[in-house]
DNA sequence: TTTAACTATTCAACAATTTAACTATAAGGA
DNA sequence: TCCTTATAGTTAAATTGTTGAATAGTTAAA
């Protein structure tokens, strides 16, 4: 593939996946009103699918340093949408846990943006969707194995 | 489509897209060195494109308020990448271009990732880009025209 | 000419991030 | 056991990006 063919493709590619990020989280910030940011409604959306982690845990899934899941966790917590328990065989380790207002607030929010989904996914074959998800996948693995490549 | 469906569809979604822009931010931060954060880039990479634009297109394009163009303007102001020179017709506007040394920069970065991509991209049929790609420039229309409805 | 609109900047406040230092706890080897 | 090392999490300072409100300077319109 020719250096202009393969400039054009990523010029292409960065332009819209910047929009749609933009487009996406300008849309659910509608919804959220301003009770979350981005940052913090990805934490709780993480933290609800497994039930309980640790910072460390969360310090990996979004590839930053755990004082910044500290910074964030901490305004969750005065919020009043995240436990923190700690462990009693290792007392080192704190387990974060949505409160029952966090949990409230994450399925009000996720109900919106499905909603949401809906109305744009009808627009689209089951069987693109599906291939654009899969081509999106294959896409982190030859980057997870490019940062491994040394 | 099943809310359970549409459900899994936007979870795999979400956690890809996070998960690729992070990875290509950090194989990108190596070939950065501390000269620029991804934000700037991007900004320097628009600039480049368009040769000149002011602090309100920068705004539009990238959705934030102008006052946050101005700050990282500053920044890259300091730096010595940009210049601003003001339109003599109308005393109010500022235009924004590259100077040598952003040039310089810019093409340097860019030849990297090139180099980057070419390595990634041989994974993939040239027909599977692009229908991944207008896949998601067709995505890009759809959220604008929900953005827009109302 | 006065008023309204527009372009860009400044400032204060906040969120997210990194780096470095620190506390507390656990684990392992002498 | 005691000393060392490792681990989990927090704190503090500095940087960056962001919004919202106020402002200065300029242009357009009534």
């Amino acid at each position: 593939m020719s250096n202009d063919n393969i400039q054009q493709l990523v010029n292409r590619y960065v332009d819209v996946s910047f929009s749609v990020t933009k487009k996406a989280e300008a849309l659910i910030t509608e919804q959220l009103g301003s009770n979350l940011t981005h940052d913090q409604l990805y934490i709780i959306r993480y933290i609800n699918r497994v039930g309980s982690c640790t910072s460390t845990a969360l310090a990996e899934e979004f590839e930053v340093k755990k004082s910044a899941i500290t910074a964030i966790i901490n305004r969750l917590w005065e919020k009043g949408f995240i436990q923190r328990t700690r462990d009693e065989k290792d007392r080192r380790v704190v387990y974060l846990t949505l409160t029952e207002k966090g949990e409230e607030l994450f399925w009000k929010i996720d109900k919106r943006i499905q909603q949401l989904v809906e109305g744009i996914i009808s627009q689209f074959e089951p069987s693109e969707i599906e291939q654009f998800i899969k081509t999106f996948e294959k896409l982190n693995h030859a980057l997870i194995e490019q940062r491994d490549k040394k």
